[in-house]
DNA sequence: CCTCAATTGTTGTATATACAAATATTGTCT
DNA sequence: AGACAATATTTGTATATACAACAATTGAGG
């Protein structure tokens, strides 16, 4: 690991500050993409997959139609309908058509889905550990370009 | 726009500022591949297969194999056979069989290719001008703090 | 009630990612 | 030369992303 020049064996030099960072940018998110994906490959699920998940905990017990879950994925425009049919066929989610709404879905986790969450949680402290490479105060920071770079 | 929590309308608090970092970086990095597959929508290229001809111009007129070309894009476990090739359909990149390695296939930017990046040239300050809401200070730090997260 | 726009979700198609198996070629060892 | 490992690429299959078209349901206005 170095500089993110090296990481892609770059020719020429950057042409700015700014075009350098976007690439480290995507860069480090598809190197922490691979590093989630191989974490979660044990328990058989990928890392967009462990998102719904999350998503569906963190209202438990009260379901979220499909709308809501998309509004709450890093990726907007992925496909939720098709994301939560995986889960579904796993068994790790329910499905309810909304009976006040019947153009709604709601989605519920399911107990077999929160038991496998339970069990990847006693590995976020060995994952923790591999982040901490920078402190708390560079996370901060880092929390607060990118948050600005997005305005 | 604003802090990463309300952006996917996060419920609970992060568990950590290495937490919310990990997501911040998934987060952004989607925001800017969605603003960039905007920006060379009107080319008709993918974000990828403009970091395919970037290489190749990089290293132009010299020709690169596909495993010089793979090593040096952004996500390493993207197939380059298939990229490239749908580059060649567009007339953007040659293939050529290495006449001293029948194992290896040299690949070379088309002046259809140099054309088409020169173009996308022009529309590099307007966008350059869209990452300004971070100061070229801020720039560099960002880049620092993620080539230490990554060590 | 009837029409029509808005809401919500599903489906189709193209692109890219992830990983492993298969193919062909080259270099090495005996 | 023959066997075999290493190299370079291709292909197959599953997953996810991007975007548009489609369908069903709901709500608002005449």
């Amino acid at each position: 690991m170095g500089t993110i020049e090296e990481e892609i064996k770059q020719q020429k030099k950057f042409e700015s500050e700014h075009e350098k960072a976007m690439v480290n940018i995507l860069y480090t998110s598809s190197w922490l993409h691979n590093k989630n994906a191989a974490r979660f490959k044990e328990f058989d699920i990928t890392p967009e997959q462990y998102n719904v998940l999350r998503i569906l905990r963190g209202s438990h017990p009260k379901p979220l139609m499909l709308g809501e879950v998309t509004c709450r994925m890093l990726d907007k425009n992925s496909n939720a309908t098709r994301l939560v049919e995986k889960l579904r066929l796993k068994g790790l989610v329910k499905r309810e058509l909304c009976p006040n709404n019947r153009r709604q879905v709601d989605i519920v986790i399911t107990d077999k889905g929160l038991t496998l969450l339970s069990k990847i949680d006693f590995t976020t402290e060995e994952w923790n550990a591999s982040l901490k490479t920078i402190t708390k105060a560079e996370a901060q920071e880092l929390n607060r370009i990118l948050d600005k770079l997005r305005d």
